[in-house]
DNA sequence: TCCATCATGTAAACAGTTACATGATTGC
DNA sequence: GCAATCATGTAACTGTTTACATGATGGA
């Protein structure tokens, strides 16, 4: 049987974290987990029972280093990227990216839209008008967000921004056919 | 903190295997494993390990039903879709979409993209040419795979992989942005 | 005073994965 | 006879999720 690499690649959440902590400074882990649960589309809840343990990984293999600091009684740790996880995030970006990564993304509407053959005309044509209002929805949205981000100046966020849009997008058009053919 | 949506009903394997026996017809675990391991873009690997504990859990709840022949010693089972399976695949199809369907689907090379910022320029460069020419090679096998299931008349796969076209077309002029902008 | 939010964490469940294992059959 | 494939399955592991839990702080 030949090897195939899993989903989302081992670790991806780790890099990710490694990442923000690169790009946006150091950190609290409650920081971290507000980013994935304030982020608009997540592929990560952001869940403590994730990010706590992760946190505790990355420091036990010296990528991050923490310093608690107290405000009256309340404890807070601060993390920080290491030259260590520098390091490793610029092995995890430079390495050869495997299929899962430059294949095509799972999508859980394409695989609904697989099987919409089994149903009734009318009932494939409001499953598809529907998931097209929600997208375009979307659209607005993310649109909103990159004009934000490009005027804030943050250059990353705007083009992973434009990447959503130009997915969503195609969707679009996508499901415009669909909704034609059908 | 907000509640996520727990998804109920069959899950999103569970469906898929469902659709699969509704729309091919009667399959045996072992053809059902191949589809997922010969699929070109897989977003699950079929393993044995998720596809017969699977099985066994959608016959139990009386969603398929299972027929064991033999051809002189070897046995073989056989996997049919019952009613109570078609009707448990229709609620799934017609189900209000949760935001993980009608979000932006998650995306390995996407969340690499918010990183690069921390390689020096002609790195970053080499990192999106290389995705750039990955995915203009899947995109050429997704068009002959979109050609050879329109010739062979499989509308539904046909528009799953135009689809999946239509992704690698807006990520190939993503990439393109983004290389021209770095 | 009470509720929302800040900030830390743990336990159990979940939906897969990899790797292993057995035996039958087909084709060279 | 031996390798590839057919066909079944199990065991251990992984990286999450949901739900629970504690306590501090700030504002209505």
């Amino acid at each position: 049987m030949s090897r195939r690499e899993s989903r989302r690649g081992p670790r991806e959440l780790e890099a990710v974290v490694l990442g923000l902590l690169a790009t946006e400074g150091p950190a609290t882990p409650y920081a971290v987990r507000q980013y994935f649960l304030r982020s608009p589309s997540p592929t990560w809840s952001g869940s403590a029972g994730a990010i706590y343990p992760l946190i505790r990984r990355l420091r036990r293999r010296g990528l991050v280093a923490t310093e608690s600091s107290r405000t009256g009684k309340r404890r807070s740790d601060t993390c920080r990227i290491t030259p260590a996880g520098r390091r490793a995030l610029r092995e995890w970006l430079l390495e050869e990216p495997g299929a899962h990564v430059v294949g095509v993304p799972p999508d859980p509407l394409r695989v609904r839209v697989a099987f919409l053959s089994t149903l009734a005309p009318h009932e494939r044509r409001a499953v598809i008008a529907e998931a097209l209002g929600r997208t375009r929805e979307h659209l607005k949205e993310i649109a909103r967000d990159l004009a934000a981000r490009r005027t804030s100046g943050d250059r990353p966020g705007g083009q992973v921004a434009r990447g959503a849009l130009l997915m969503m997008r195609a969707r679009v058009r996508w499901l415009e056919e669909l909704l034609r053919e059908c």
